[in-house]
DNA sequence: TTGATATATCGGGAAAAGTCGATATATTTG
DNA sequence: CAAATATATCGACTTTTCCCGATATATCAA
């Protein structure tokens, strides 16, 4: 899912005719791309928010999400000089 | 373990006593540092080193374990260019 | 060769993570 | 307000991971 998420006008075309991009692609695209439950998806890009990877914006029904680019960057780091 | 294996000489002491750092530290020492049984630190360091993590070396009835720095760098790349 | 020491492997029980269906909440539309 | 749609949360079940004790293997020393 994040990798799909660098590059959603590739990964998630659908999400044109819905909105644009510009908040990132909701919750039912990335579920039928990724062949599971929409709990299962909900809960997971919730637990990736949490971790910081992803943002999410509340768009009327829908919610957004896009990726945090600076959390991998800050990730990559850290494996760098702490690990 | 990781971390730990970064600064054998800080946490490692014992080691000394009991042959240099060259190739690296026994599974004993980590072990006693660790808290776990034998066993799990035993599987453990050959999880890591299957991941390429670590390096073992088999000295008589010792084995030493020293870091891979090579496959750190390698990852932090990783996660920087394809994720 | 026998006993002692260090490590590895195996099998199983406990804990955690993954996934689902059902249901709750929030929003939009009529 | 009621129905429809999108997402979130909950409880249960399954799968995976963690960790242990028991045992096997390898080496050393007497």
């Amino acid at each position: 899912m994040l990798e799909w998420l660098k590059e959603p006008e590739i990964n998630f075309p659908e999400q044109l005719q819905h909105a644009g991009f510009e908040h990132g692609v909701c919750v039912g695209q990335i579920q039928a791309k990724a062949g599971l439950t929409q709990s299962t998806v909900s809960e997971y890009l919730s637990i990736l928010q949490r971790a910081g990877f992803i943002e999410s914006k509340r768009v009327g029904q829908w919610t957004y999400y896009k990726r945090n680019e600076g959390a991998f960057e800050a990730l990559s780091k850290l494996i760098q000089t702490n690990l």
